[in-house]
DNA sequence: CCTAAGGTTGACGTTAACGTAAAGGTATAA
DNA sequence: TTATACCTTTACGTTAACGTCAACCTTAGG
């Protein structure tokens, strides 16, 4: 596993299923949507540590409720290099429409924690009492 | 719409959907796994202020990924105000639980940000070059 | 009375994201 | 050389979360 060739790392398939916690069979998948394009060793896939950055991002995608067609259009988003200015521009308005639209996700996260943390404390006062309540009795 | 009678605000089932941009047919899907439980009026379904915060909550949780399955869960943890210690115990660790993975989710969110602000600026500081070239040109 | 706008219950269709075999190639260790 | 561990493609199965009819009430307005 993992050879090390030429400067540049490589892995498995199942390298990349065991690191990331994921089936080969999804990892062929996602190859399958256009979110992987590796090298062929023969006939074996064999990922590079671009490919592996991709996987990170397919994870992290999918962690935060991201469709794979949605992860697809980012990972074009990060890797086109565009170079004329109306791509640039049209490649500018999709960061940042991606962004605000995990901003407003964090804060509704941060609003479900806050909730959360009030529960809690709710929790403990009860259980606090009920502690209280058994050593007088 | 909006009946308001006894103090109480209903809702028809189109007043929510309208409301958190839902079809009827999601709402009453909803139901059917167990997530709202409406009152009847006769065989029109009536939302009460408390249905309508499931609702809500039901919108959130699936903003932020969760599957409906995990939404009941949470729902049934949020109303069950529990009263025996072993059981109140078991609570606080499910809330606990719940509120680290929405903060790991959160820690992601923010490396992603991070990343995407990190993009519009080289962005924006390509689309200046271009511009300057064009000037000078 | 009739129509239009809502509501109801089935029940089958659809899409995404894989799971799960089947049938076979390849390379290495005993 | 044979077994073991990987890898491959092809293809059908599955689950979640609804969409989309169909066929049918009912209630307020003209």
């Amino acid at each position: 596993m993992n050879a090390v060739t030429n400067m540049t790392p490589q892995y498995s398939i199942s390298d990349l299923a065991k690191e990331f916690d994921l089936t080969t069979r999804a990892i062929r998948f996602y190859e399958d949507r256009a979110l992987l394009d590796p090298e062929r060793q023969g006939t074996k896939r064999l990922y590079s540590r671009k490919d592996r950055a991709r996987v990170k991002l397919i994870v992290r995608g999918k962690k935060l409720g991201f469709s794979l067609a949605e992860i697809h259009d980012l990972i074009e988003l990060y890797e086109n290099a565009a170079d004329e200015v109306p791509q640039l521009e049209r490649y500018y308005d999709k960061l940042s429409e991606h962004r605000r639209k995990l901003e407003s996700q964090r804060q509704e996260i941060e609003q479900t924690i806050i909730e959360l943390r009030v529960a809690e404390h709710e929790c403990l006062a009860t259980l606090r009492s009920k502690g209280i309540d058994r050593e007088r009795s």
